[in-house]
DNA sequence: CGAAGGATTTTCT
DNA sequence: GAAAATCCTTCGT
């Protein structure tokens, strides 16, 4: 099931729609379990924040696309575009559990020690579905990768995004969705960091 | 288990 | 020229 009005809304409205929801690329399936909000002209930490560029084009493009990036000089990320086309939103897929095509995705994840490792992260999600920087634009209905909301039905939880830095990562939004307990949920990065002051030593 | 540093290139200032 | 929506390895507890 794919339902582009859905989609239409703001990505704060469609982030708890896509957890549960199914994203397919080739062999490769992947339920969704955690995400992030990602907003325009409001979000510094966006990157539809300083206006259409090359790169963000897709965003300001027809909701239900793929909006792919290159970042740090090696990984590939992937969003589902939202809201109508001119207002450039987006969600950031951050992990999710494979539930078909394991072992494709283990060859291409070698260094993966246990199924939840294959695709928690929104790089390797990327890698373990095969996911290129090619196939930015597509449309989710009908592209090489695909979308099914069909199953997108869990309770989730809320807490700060995570990972970014500079201005829109000095206040913490309640932007990041998960399903609560999952085990491909990133670990490292918890709803609420532990952010202990560094311990200094008087004595140097 | 947690913290820290390196890899590596695109993008925008 | 600096920063970046990250991941992996290594080292310390």
């Amino acid at each position: 099931m794919f339902d582009r009005t859905l989609l239409e809304r703001p990505s704060l409205e469609v982030a708890p729609l896509l957890l549960g929801a199914l994203l397919t690329c080739g062999d490769v399936s992947v339920r969704i379990t955690e995400v992030e909000a990602y907003l325009g002209a409001d979000d510094p930490g966006s990157h539809s924040f300083r206006g259409k560029t090359k790169r963000n084009a897709t965003m300001f493009g027809e909701p239900g696309h793929l909006y792919t990036y290159f970042t740090y000089g090696m990984h590939v990320c992937a969003n589902v575009v939202c809201s109508p086309s001119g207002v450039a939103t987006a969600v950031l897929i951050r992990a999710g559990e494979v539930v078909r095509g394991i072992p494709i995705a283990e060859e291409r994840r070698p260094t993966a020690k246990n199924f939840a490792e294959l695709a928690r992260g929104p790089a390797r999600l990327v890698t373990s579905l095969g996911i290129l920087l090619a196939d930015d634009g597509d449309d989710l209905a009908s592209g090489r990768v695909r979308l099914d909301l069909a199953d997108a039905v869990s309770p989730f939880a809320q807490g700060p995004r995570t990972g970014v830095s500079g201005a829109g990562g000095t206040v913490d939004f309640p932007w990041r969705f998960w399903i609560p307990g999952d085990p491909t949920v990133s670990p490292y990065k918890r709803s609420v960091p532990k952010k202990r002051a560094p311990i200094l030593d008087p004595l140097g």
